[in-house]
DNA sequence: ATACAACTATTGTAGGTACAAATGTATGAT
DNA sequence: ATCATACATTTGTACCTACAATAGTTGTAT
């Protein structure tokens, strides 16, 4: 097994905390790329295809730029410009809200559902296979420990 | 303690991979987040930051960017770019290797070294601080799941 | 000696990201 | 009704990143 020492070629031992931090971040950055290469035939990046899925999960309600951003980790300035890209493709419209016309509202078209399940398996399979190493029993303590890292 | 269903708002159980993935990305970004503040008021970024630090890991010895490159996650295409801003910060510099005309040698200057360590204790804190909710034991744990992980 | 392939680094282009400033709209106090 | 303020989004700028194409250097087969 791989440790983290073998991959910094550090000889020294470094501290917990530190080594935590980076472990999180490299295999954070590992899985980044295992995704991303399973999206790359689809000419779809992680963060578009994250954006797909929350609108699919609005089920067609109405969902604006915050709705977006709330579930994500980037600032709003970005989630305009993937909103962007997403109707260049065609898998998503955007109206201004008649309600309150400082809203937007965002669909995700019939096309970008399609899309969506083609690719859906696809992921599945990157994530199963990106977490293969690991029963059960572990993932679950892996999440918990998460979770309470974040607190 | 807040779980990643109450974060994306989803109230469908989300497949134990699948979570898993979400989860380290999600944590990865918060901790990216959380140093990347730590740095911000001594205008470096985390990634000219990590280059510094592979540099004074080398006590010295000359660096190639391959050297750099095999030590951090992305392409060696940005370590070039990487380099540039750290030369013009002058912390680093950079010479064409003599025995090898197509590598390049890379050093960390003295005042390079000097604002490493001005903000070591910072990171170290910001890091100190992002694990302060695991215990010891539960780090190690930890540490032991990701590295497991990636095999 | 020359030609071709491999190696090392750089550059161009197209994406993603944060922050701050700007735009346009709604709300509330007067 | 007017003005100041807050709100929702967009835009500009400066980063980081991947990938492909390029340049320059070295090694090798003939």
């Amino acid at each position: 097994m791989k440790e983290l020492e073998d991959i910094l070629l550090t000889t020294s031992q470094i501290p917990l905390a530190k080594k935590t931090v980076l472990n999180i971040s490299y295999t954070a950055n590992i899985i980044k790329d295992s995704i991303s290469n399973t999206l790359k035939p689809s000419d779809i990046s992680i963060e578009q295809f994250n954006v797909l899925r929350i609108l699919r999960g609005q089920k067609g309600k109405a969902t604006n730029l915050q709705d977006i951003q709330s579930r994500m980790v980037s600032k709003m300035s970005n989630t305009t410009r993937l909103v962007d890209k997403l109707i260049l493709k065609g898998y998503v419209e955007r109206f201004v809200c008649e309600k309150n016309r400082r809203k937007v509202e965002i669909f995700i078209t019939s096309q970008g559902l399609n899309f969506l399940e083609e690719i859906d398996p696809l992921v599945a399979g990157a994530e199963a296979n990106i977490t293969s190493p690991l029963s059960q029993e572990e993932l679950k303590t892996l999440n918990n420990l998460l979770t309470k890292l974040r607190n």
